[in-house]
DNA sequence: GTAATTTTGTGATCTGTATCACAATTTCTG
DNA sequence: CAGAAATTGTGATACAGATCACAAAATTAC
């Protein structure tokens, strides 16, 4: 990898902008840019890492092996880290990071991250405010699961395909209904059942993998009701 | 506030230690100590704030509301940090905290802090490991929560009580079931029911909040079974 | 110490959704 | 393009836990 692209690159974090000139060489330097295909395994829980893996480019699932099963916690666009807490504490992956699209990640040698954070702090500040807002939306999404049923829950992630991920009322689903369900806790059977229904009143279309939201307001009610 | 006193506070954070004298100093003098007694409510969600507290002595509740209900998310036994993820981006608190047990915080100077993490990078390492390792708890708790059952659930908040909590196999429940309730998901009437059965069992004995764990083996697999 | 309030216990009933069982599609793969 | 594999649709059934409705106990307040 050569010296600098880092500095260059067009997806860089608001912590790397806070960087100065030889930081960013040194971070370039220990830093290796992955290409993954949908489907492919970026972080592996229980496997020892000595990165901090930035996604650049594409979608990912974060997902844990629970009691029971395998339950996705939630889906990230690029650009933004992946590995962070992970990466602290023990050197043990806590979850997995799976790719639902074509992904780019860069691993980040973490003993070079670490040295970063401690040495300086406008970038570690900026981790700071990641890792804190990720927190905050982890907390909503242990409440919202939790408390609204599964018209409600569907709703959500369609609104957040839509608004967040996609920012389009058409698109692709990302994923299949059986991980549809491990991400809003519910069966598989259920998710089709409501998202049949859902096509029925006319909330939206599908056609395949293809999602068209037809009546957002509904879909806004029918989250918000729970 | 007398300036200094932080300095040899007995229950200063790992971040404090990283400051220099006259950080230490500018913190101290910035810092307010408050006392709550049971019940007192600390950070109101919805509420502006322009602090960060830090939890000296004491066990609280972060509790947020959710669509439908008040939820539990985590109870938190000093010392440590209880806003932080709430002080960063707007500066409205996204959730409430309330003492469950008397309880002393310090309240520090939001900008005070910002400056602090921004200038000396020690600092902001350690708060940094303290979120990430806040994040993680949350991942596997969410994942608890929705794949076990009550059973199950229940027996991972009397475990923790006894083991990371209060030290000890015998002790005063600090919340009253319907709020257990809301903490694990499940209604009132359903973990009274529960608890009955437990004692029943003989794994625990109650006694008013006293609770005896007597079988603790008993009650690790129930919560591993799920 | 008695009344008021909060908390807990427990039965009866109700309900959302999991589960099972298969059929129908769609998507991969050689 | 055919056969295999994965994904989806849908009915029937089962069940954990919510909810309702009180009674009993325990706390708190005056």
């Amino acid at each position: 990898m050569k010296t600098n692209e880092c500095n260059t690159c067009a997806f860089k974090s608001q912590a790397l902008i806070r960087l100065s000139e030889e930081e960013i060489a040194t971070h370039s330097f220990n830093c290796a840019l992955i290409g993954f295909i949908k489907g492919d395994a970026i972080i592996r829980q229980g496997m020892l890492s000595t990165n901090v893996a930035y996604l650049r480019k594409g979608l990912v699932k974060i997902h844990i092996t629970g009691p029971y099963c395998e339950q996705i916690v939630r889906i990230v666009k690029a650009p933004g880290y992946l590995g962070l807490p992970a990466t602290f504490g023990d050197k043990i992956n806590q979850y997995s990071v799976t790719a639902i699209g074509d992904s780019e990640v860069c691993f980040i040698d973490l003993t070079t991250f670490r040295n970063l954070l401690r040495t300086n702090a406008g970038f570690s500040y900026e981790i700071v405010l990641n890792i804190c807002s990720i927190e905050l939306e982890l907390y909503n999404r242990c409440a919202n699961r939790s408390q609204k049923q599964i018209r409600g829950k569907i709703s959500d992630v369609l609104l957040e395909m839509a608004d967040d991920i996609y920012d389009a009322d058409d698109f692709n689903l990302p994923i299949n209904q059986e991980e549809l369900g491990n991400l809003i806790d519910s069966s598989r059977e259920s998710v089709s059942r409501v998202l049949t229904e859902f096509e029925k009143d006319g909330i939206i279309s599908i056609s395949g993998k293809r999602i068209s939201i037809k009546e957002k307001k509904k879909l806004q009610m029918i989250s918000s009701r729970g």
